[in-house]
Formats: structure tokens, sequence, C-alpha cells
DNA sequence: CGGGTCATACATACTCGGCATACATACTGA
DNA sequence: TCAGTATGTATGCCGAGTATGTATGACCCG
């Protein structure tokens, strides 16, 4: 979904071709999110599929086609602006399947888990601070914002990770789910 | 990823057939996670293919046909189990797009976008509570723990729209990427 | 100067995994 | 007999990655 509608996003601004959505969403992104070349030209081609996108004139240059909004792509991406991302939390990452599967598993070094899932999440913290600061230093206030919602995740993890570490835990807990 | 190994998890401790795995996988994630039926088997058919599961015996009851885990598998679901989840934090999530979004686009109405997603995100607490009671009261430390996770992520969130929130949004900021 | 090589801009095709819908079929209990 | 549940297959979309192909311009070397 993001990748449809920050395509769309980018095409409300002026006309582009593929490539150049490319290079455009990776700069937006500060480089944090490297997207498939391919991956660009199959969503372009749903969206024009879908009438929310459509190509202007013949190909031009080298074989470049540029595409515009159509009216009903405005339409989509601002309904899809103005909706908030509702909806319940999905539990769908792989740390709460390992947390559930080191719990009941016999010997699921549960504490080993955790501490090496710690040690990650610190790592991911040093990396978000330098790329904060990198945001802030280009002028990225918009990148700035984000990196520090990524911040804030990972410290919220962090934080679970040691109210884990210090629960006791007995032998028989939980797992009855027959 | 998470499914595949919570299927190879739930056959490490006895032989399954795909609509006994989807049972046990759900009532393992407290209803927090239905999984498509088809999904399941399409995922035993590659576990098998990979050779880290195999079927046992012939088809029995009803056309059933039960699988176990391979030493391969037994391998494979203890690395994984092992393995931390590192690597970069993903901003993949649709929130984070938005934002970019709403900030390059002239009206983009990011104070609106803000309020609506901190509305969504209170929504998300009361039902991660609601879920927690019913855990504990069901006796699932394992799971109530996954919803900790899930309530600290979502107050992150929250915490954040906040912080957002209070900045002062200049006109010029941020967008310049060419 | 001319030709080879290399990078880059630009695009398509193929593959795989996740996920959902729809369908088929047997059993089971009211 | 009918509804529901148990069990499975087929099919298709979307996200994502790999591989390939073709221009064009730059750069180097004899």
């Amino acid at each position: 979904m993001s990748l449809k509608f920050g395509v769309l996003g980018l095409l409300k601004g002026e006309p582009l071709h593929g490539y150049e959505v490319k290079n455009r969403f990776e700069a937006m992104l500060g480089g944090t999110w490297e997207v498939n070349i391919g991956q660009i030209y199959t969503t372009l081609q749903r969206l024009e599929r879908d009438g929310l996108v459509r190509p202007i004139g013949r190909r031009g240059d080298r074989g470049k086609l540029q595409y515009e909004l159509s009216p009903e792509g405005h339409k989509a991406l601002d309904q899809w602006l103005a909706q908030p991302d509702s909806g319940p939390q999905q539990l769908h990452e792989d740390i709460y399947v390992k947390l559930l599967l080191a719990t009941r598993i016999a010997n699921g070094d549960l504490k080993g888990l955790l501490a090496r899932q710690k040690r990650a999440y610190l790592q991911r913290l040093r990396d978000l601070n330098r790329l904060e600061e990198r945001a802030r230093r280009d002028g990225r206030v918009d990148l700035a914002r984000l990196v520090r919602g990524a911040l804030l995740h990972t410290e919220a993890d962090l934080k679970w990770m040691d109210e884990l570490s210090s629960e006791r835990f007995g032998a028989e807990e939980g797992a009855r789910t027959e």
C-alpha cells in the first residue's frame, strides 16, 4: 500500500516515468527504503489498470513513458491521506512468534532469546540516532520526524525486553491451548 | 516467515495435519492472528518441498495428511529461534509515507492527519488493554506478554503523535530532494 | 581520431512467497 | 434432511527480488 500511494503522491506533483519515480521515492525516504525497480513498473502498470494513473503522450527519449495522475487517482490519494491507519495492531512479526514458541518448547532458552534480541535493538537504536543526526544536518526535517518515530518504537521494544527479562518464568505457565 | 516457523514450531511437538495446524496456530496467538486455511496448506507444501517437513503414512480419516518435522526441520527451527531479529528498522508502514506526503503536498493538512491518527491509536490502546485482561484471565501468561509488547508500541506511537503535534510546522521545510 | 569498454538511464520478463477467495467434499449432529 | 464443521484444492492478486535487454554518453587507449 505505502509504495502504491507513495507513487501516486509523487505523480501528484508532476508527471514522471518509472525510473524517475524510483529515484524520487528513495530520495523522499532518505535512503531508508531501497525500492526494487521491477516493483515500480508493476506498480505503475497496476495503477494504470485501475485507472488511477495514465500514460502521457508517446514514448519519448529512450523509451521513456511518463505517467500522470487521473482524477480518480487524485481522489484515491486524498482519501488515503485522510484516512488514519486504524484496525487492530497486527502481531505478525517474528519476535512475537519466537516468544511464544520459546515459551512452549521445553528448552526454549527464553532468557537467551531476550538478551540477544535486546542487543539487536540497541544496535538499531545506534543506527537510528546516526540517521536522525544526518537527516537534521541535511535539513530534512520531514525525514527526521520519521526517524524519531522509529526511535520511539525501538525504545519501546527495549523497554519490553527489560520488562520480560525481569519476570520470573514459571515452568508450566501459559501454554495450555488444547 | 513467522507463519512458516510457527508451523514448524507446532509440528515440533507432535505431527499434525493442516487443519489442525491452523487451529493450534490461532489458539497460540489467542485469536490475534486469523490465518487463512489456504495459506497453511501452501506453507506445508513448501516446507515439504524444502525438506523441513515430511508427510506421515497414508491419508487417514477424511483425506487427512499428517506432517512431522524432519531433522533438517528441527535444525532450521532451532536456528531461527536462536537468531534475533536484527537489521535496520523498516520504515515501510503507511503512516511514514503519509507523513512525508502530507508534508510535501501543498495543502496536506498535517495537523489533521496527526489528530486522526492519534485517535486511531487511542482506540487500539483500548482494544489491547481489553485483550491483555482477557489473556490474564485465561491464564495465558505467554499471550499477555505479547500484548504487553503491542501496548508499548502503541504508546510509543501516541507519544510520537504528541511530539509531532506540538511542533511548529514551517512552510518551506524539509522537502528539498532534487 | 576511431573503436572498445564501462557506467548509467530506462525498461521488461520471470520467479517466489504471503495472503485471500472461492470451491469441493465428506462427516456429524439436530 | 439440513446446517454446520472438518478437511482439502485451485486460483489469483500483490509485494518483492533476479535477470536480462537496449540505448546513450563518457572515458580510455592505441
